[in-house]
DNA sequence: CGGCAGTTTGAGCACGATCAAGCACAGTGG
DNA sequence: CCACTGTGCTTGATCGTGCTCAAACTGCCG
């Protein structure tokens, strides 16, 4: 691999929560085993089960990760955006990526060299601390997603995931941006896109929200986050 | 914490995942900031946001680690038999355990001081290694959990489970003895007891399996693994 | 014997899937 | 420029899995 990533992504990698606190020489030498991928959107970036070579870091666009059942279904584990990471914990996995993982859309992506990004880890415990907590976090959505697959109905995982992603706006609204086509965040978050349209549309009836396209403006954020619907 | 634990229950820990290949010294040394825990069936060890003091490793009995509702309704996540350690991974993530922690029937478990763990593990990075592989496998099996239970329907899971659970019999028959009361199990693969059942007679009288209590004999491994089911 | 927990069985219902049609919009080619 | 096509989303009608509520049954223990 060759060093042919850009200023910004190289700072932008340099305070991400792995490579934070390092010195330049230890960044410098990890990042000559790393190398810029551009994937276009649809593009299966690796299948479930291929051998791992490398992790990820998303510069710019969007992956999907997902598996996929033998009848053509697929459920979407997790959007990863700019700024994270991901198929770390597949390098200690015994070699083979558990989900599939696609483009979203056209992006820009930072492949680490897996062996020598273990070999980087070995050298120090203290490395492994940021990995084990990051793998920590991860594991705990996924728990979180567990329960709420289970103990939730599509009602309250739509509310859930809406409250998790909305954001002020800058007209002073509470407003929600998805960040891919309903479909796949219907498959997010455990329903059929059919399902999705209904239950967008019944909280609209019911003035919780006002939804335009891929904007959903919320109407009353408590009265959202108290409601076990009806 | 002092040193009373079993000259059993230390040699089984010394060839767990965690303490094998390392010299009488270090092991000692760990242990040194192990102590049991003995535990009756029904009793919380650990509540979901409890601070994190230990981690544990299960040396008789099963602990059931789960979710609950604020309906009260709770999603079993994990069920943790004999020679398994469990929570290593709530060490890293901000000090709360994510999950609830019982004991399904009278339990002798070893708690190792999480502090002492951590500056043990930060001397060696390939003792980290170690734990990041067991993370990773973990995380690996939350998201085939995930991937059932949006992508497979009641029957599917059940039949998984009991193909996961299945084992040759002294007399030469394939056999599931449940680890747990069927309303636990029902939890576990994310059903209702009262579906649980129905399905188990549905099995049965498909001709598939045979129930006697917590004793199934799978008739037709083979026909079971491919069954789609009807 | 009565009480209790776990399990089973039954009847009805609700959520969400399925199947199918229709709509809006963008891109393409005649 | 306008049909033609494809894609994503919506809407409607129907169906099925699995939940809810309720009652009865079992084995177990006081």
């Amino acid at each position: 691999m060759s060093a042919n990533l850009s200023e910004r992504d190289l700072l932008a990698l340099r305070r991400s929560y792995i490579f934070s606190d390092m010195d330049d020489g230890q960044f410098h030498e990890i990042m000559r085993h790393a190398a810029p991928v551009e994937i276009a959107g649809g593009q299966l970036l690796f299948g479930q089960g291929d051998p791992v070579a490398a992790f990820y870091w998303v510069g710019e666009g969007l992956i999907r990760l997902f598996r996929s059942s033998p009848q053509g279904d697929e459920k979407v584990i997790e959007l990863i955006g700019p700024g994270r990471f991901f198929a770390e914990a597949a390098l200690f996995m015994g070699g083979r990526f558990p989900v599939n993982a696609a483009a979203q859309v056209n992006s820009r992506l930072v492949a680490v060299d897996g062996a020598s990004f273990k070999a980087w880890l070995a050298q120090d415990a203290s490395r492994c601390f940021r990995l084990l907590a990051g793998m920590s976090a991860r594991m705990h959505k996924l728990v979180n997603e567990i329960d709420s697959l289970t103990l939730m109905k599509g009602t309250d995982r739509l509310l859930q995931y809406l409250l998790d992603h909305s954001e002020p706006d800058d007209s002073g609204q509470t407003v929600v941006e998805l960040e891919a086509p309903k479909q796949v965040i219907a498959s997010r978050i455990g329903v059929k896109p059919e399902t999705l349209s209904r239950l967008l549309h019944k909280l609209a009836d019911l003035g919780y929200v006002e939804v335009k396209d891929n904007r959903i403006v919320i109407r009353d954020e408590d009265k959202l986050r108290e409601a076990g619907l009806d």
